[in-house]
DNA sequence: GTCTATATTGTGATAGAC
DNA sequence: GTCTATCACAATATAGAC
């Protein structure tokens, strides 16, 4: 009784993160979910009372998700530069792939802080526990100590940023599809480069944060 | 008969523009722009035809100041380093007062890729032209040959991303208001630090593009 | 140019049969 | 659990008086 090609409700909360991830809160209709899933509209509130609560399971499952993603990287024990070169190649693998999940959730977040603050909290994963372990390995493996907070957001910033923007690079650039994607494609090996370079300044001249 | 307080049409605009840089094509609301800019809604239909053609105008100014203030720093005779603070230094300046205008941009162009595509193209302003300047900068200033657009997303990103992402940032690292604001302020001379260093390592070891 | 009133459609949500 | 039918209201847009 539970399964008919997959279970309703996950037939409904795979269509809806795929059209709240494309369109977000307000751009996505619940007709377009219903009938994605197959379904008929009056089943997802069935399933879910209302489509604020539809919308935040599917920011919570999509946060755990790449939280999770990150974690495996950053918590693992490789050495500091090659979970650059891992970070860099989440990208094709994983936001690329999914390239609207980390623009839905800066989105969201805009939209409403307070709510879905509240869902980031009741998770148990703590990207806090990130930062301690690169100042760890900041520490033994360069001899570098300093406060990571910065550095894993210009870390994220190099490899997020170009994808979420990526529309508005092309438009602006006027960049091809094609050279869009050799662009981002050299991008895995020109963020560790980049990366590694201005770390090893650091080195040499600790000063500064 | 063209004035009172400010002509109509001005009116509308700014309102059109706060609410839209705020909420998005699809969470902006008419009733709330007619009201923000005390008239009636009819007006707005009488002004700009449709929603559609009032966001259009709101995105063009938008994009055109933005590229324009850019173009200031980036095309003037500074030093390419001086340039990068600069840049660094818009943040306050005009991204972190208009906090909105990126991701509203990036938002915008993921939407309608087509239709604003061609507005940005029937503008005058070329920012191609600023790879060159870069590009002649870097060899002159430098010694190093190289592609710089890898290098004007790199500074791109990590002056824009911390800023669009700030909600998110914000509950993944649970950062207070006051600490967030200390981390953004901290970054203008983070910044320039990190590029600098990066840049160094370019001049020693100039492989790579 | 500006307003009031209204048409029209879209969309979240519910009632109730099966 | 799933469907059909429908409500209630919100939102874009227009007509027409002044």
């Amino acid at each position: 009784m539970e399964n008919n090609a997959q279970n309703t409700e996950d037939r409904i909360l795979e269509a809806a993160r795929t059209v709240f991830h494309r369109k977000g809160f307000n751009g996505a209709r619940m007709q377009e979910i219903a009938t994605l899933a197959n379904i008929n509209k009056a089943l997802l509130y069935y399933y879910f009372r209302n489509k604020e609560l539809l919308f935040e399971r599917v920011f919570n499952d999509t946060f755990s998700q790449l939280a999770a993603k990150i974690g495996d990287i950053l918590m693992s024990d490789m050495p500091l530069m090659s979970k650059v070169e891992g970070f860099g190649n989440l990208y094709p693998n994983f936001i690329s792939e999914h390239s609207y999940v980390m623009q839905f959730l800066i989105n969201a977040l805009q939209d409403r802080p307070e709510r879905l603050r509240d869902i980031i909290m009741k998770q148990n994963i703590n990207p806090c526990l990130f930062l301690e372990k690169i100042k760890k390995q900041l520490r033994d493996e360069m001899g570098i100590d300093m406060d990571p907070l910065h550095l894993y957001v210009n870390l994220l910033a190099l490899v997020i940023f170009p994808v979420v923007a990526r529309p508005l690079l092309q438009s602006i650039f006027s960049l091809s599809d094609e050279k869009m994607a050799m662009f981002l494609e050299e991008r895995k090996t020109i963020i560790p480069v980049f990366f590694n370079n201005a770390m090893k300044g650091y080195e040499k001249d600790k000063s500064l944060v």
